[in-house]
DNA sequence: TTATTAAATGAGCGTATGCTCATATGAAGC
DNA sequence: GCTTCATATGAGCATACGCTCATTTAATAA
């Protein structure tokens, strides 16, 4: 393996080196998927999901989602700034209480998505 | 306000109650959803997606991925064990070389999705 | 058998992540 | 002003994660 220098490709088939370059031209870009990872990220926590799921049925304020959820009120704050970030929940204040929704509808047919794998 | 015991709920208006109760019956089992966050947990990474995003195009031996990427065959193949584990790849081997494809269709519809999102 | 090549895997390490705890902010009432 | 309540946030810590490096397994060829 000492033989030029970008290579490490088996030479199991001859043909691998067109497939490589033809693959490398259509592959996204380094941020958009460096973005992408970054999005499912935020659904990659459980606490997330439930919190998703929660706002899935109804707009409501950051200690009922603690009390729902069975968690401190600071470790859902943190959570919901997360999902605020990446712009999957929006918040309105009304008094001392600010009430958190989904932002955007995607994120149903997000979650029904990944439903429909893990249920094979 | 101190009706009954597991009650953390702020007091703003008197409904919270009920809606918790509706909430909390129409949410999904926990098992599910520690499901589906490890589903998600798999994109939430750049060379996951990256690999995928390889896959979606051909079915190529770990060497070339290592190529492609431009990263060590033993990264990969880590990666691979794990992608597959939740059994979004699939491999065959031929001889000395192991070729992995996508094991679902799903896959790019999801990762299209998340393209949609974060396009905004 | 031994050698070679592709891939898999375990140990170890540095970084990222999610929580707790304490504190700060912001809004209402006194 | 001060107090209370809902929320936000920073620090710290324990765990999880993704890589590297070394080694092992698997298949072929001599």
């Amino acid at each position: 393996m000492k033989d030029h220098v970008e290579t490490e490709v088996c030479d199991a088939v001859e043909t691998h080196g067109g497939v490589i370059e033809k693959v490398k031209k259509r592959m996204p870009a380094e941020e958009t998927i460096r973005e992408l990872a970054d999005f499912y990220k935020v659904f990659g926590d459980a606490t997330r999901v439930r919190i998703l799921c929660v706002l899935l049925q109804a707009e409501v304020c950051v200690c009922d989602l603690a009390e729902l959820l069975g968690m401190t009120q600071s470790a859902i704050s943190h959570q919901l700034r997360v999902l605020k970030q990446m712009k999957l929940v929006k918040n309105r204040r009304e008094g001392k209480t600010v009430y958190y929704s989904l932002a955007d509808g995607h994120i149903q047919t997000i979650i029904s998505q990944g439903m429909e794998h893990i249920a094979e």
